[in-house]
DNA sequence: TGCCATTTAAATGCCAGACAATTAAATAAC
DNA sequence: GTTATTTAATTGTCTGGCATTTAAATGGCA
């Protein structure tokens, strides 16, 4: 292996990138370990910092992880759903605050994809699911709940809806643009909105996905979608007002 | 700002979640400049090769960029949908392969996703989307055309499908899932697969999208849907009767 | 022999200090 | 006033070292 020290970019970046392809490509497979730190500086000819640093970006991407002692050193990760959703969900939330995006476009890609789902989950949901979503919607009608936590709860309502279509690709797909949208939600329709009306819907969707109604789930959604947009503009509508 | 050094977690992993938390809090805004390596290294009590490796974690992960010179520096970095992209099918595609997502699970999780948006690319579709679908299958029917050449040109098609729905959050989510799953297909129905019938498939979905028939998008994405499940499924059948 | 305590070695984690390379601004020369 | 030069600030990299952690090897003891 070696590195061009011409090259306009980082030694650490390019070792990483050397290292992050051979992930990639296979030749490195889960769980084998790589050479130690002074191996591969020895290797790239480099020193270690510089390994380091490396390795640093490549564990900050959950593709290796270290360990110390006699018979540490780096490993393969083998990169889990579980690991990915919190990057997942960085990453959208920053796409959405740093980019400006409309509420109306994330808000429309949301429902988009949560509706694409609606059908499988309506057929392979499971007590389990159904049981989720009625305890969060029993939890979003007592009357003492903050905002934070009717919020947290929709989240996971909806998530449950997704999870419900059994397919852990779809669900890992979804939870970014879910989750990532609470922060805007809050930001606009944080306690404007009608509790009554999103338990209403939510009922009506639980309902909906009991009975294997796939049209009705996604009328509900459809409904949840309408009404939060409109809120929306609603909102802002009022706030041009004022100022 | 302090860090604690009994903390499990190595302190440059420390120091680089404070400052991630900073950006996504809104605390650090985009092209601001974070303090010099040296500032750093005395804000936190740590030494100068420590901070670095915790910037190092901030820039896999493209959160910040460096420059050198008298006015450099770190800089929170104003995170774009072009950066996140590869970011996001890197990430997918080591979560298919090393899970071992079945094809059908990703298989099914494509098509929904993509599906999802037909109808949005019915309304919303410029000429610019429909005429570069319109090159791909012509690229597609060129007979010396190489198995990677017509699965690219394949992504290509179905990128301009999903770009088509003027979505930029949709654009995003999509991008992993197609793009990931190219390598799956690849290895199991790359030349096995009937060209003729692809383009078919792709010919009636670019005429549904030109008469603005998002059934017909639809339906055509349908039939690919079953046409790959099925050939997939006959590949496998033919690699175990062979063992 | 078998079990437990100790030592040892290998590896990562962290630090101090230094020098090289780059870059923009300040300064000097014309 | 314009251009060339110097300067200072900053990141990039290296050397060398010590601390910490951990598993394995070793040795002592019943």
């Amino acid at each position: 292996m070696k590195i061009d020290p011409n090259s306009n970019a980082d030694l650490s970046a390019q070792i990483a990138k050397s290292i992050r392809d051979a992930i990639i490509s296979g030749d490195l497979i889960v769980d084998q370990r790589l050479p130690s730190e002074a191996e591969l500086s020895d290797q790239f000819d480099v020193s270690r910092p510089t390994v380091r640093e490396a390795l640093k970006r490549l564990a900050a991407q959950s593709l290796i992880r270290t360990q110390r002692g006699a018979t540490g050193g780096a490993f393969v990760n083998k990169l889990s759903f579980e690991e990915a959703y919190p990057q997942q969900i960085t990453t959208s939330t920053l796409l959405l605050s740093m980019n400006a995006v409309s509420f109306e476009t994330a808000c429309e890609a949301r429902y988009t994809l949560e509706r694409s789902c609606a059908p499988l989950s309506a057929l392979r949901r499971t007590a389990d699911h159904l049981a989720t979503m009625r305890a969060e919607i029993h939890r979003q009608s007592q009357p003492g709940l903050t905002d934070e936590a009717f919020c947290a709860s929709d989240v996971a309502f909806h998530r449950a809806l997704v999870d419900g279509a059994g397919n852990p690709v779809l669900s890992y797909q979804l939870a970014g643009a879910v989750e990532a949208m609470q922060p805007l939600m809050n930001m606009i329709t944080f306690s404007a909105r009608d509790r009554a009306k999103i338990i209403e819907l939510h009922t009506a969707l639980a309902d909906a996905l009991e009975a294997i109604n796939a049209i009705g789930v996604d009328t509900a959604l459809a409904g949840l979608e309408s009404y939060t947009t409109n809120l929306a503009k609603s909102v802002m509508e009022k706030r041009k007002n004022k100022a």
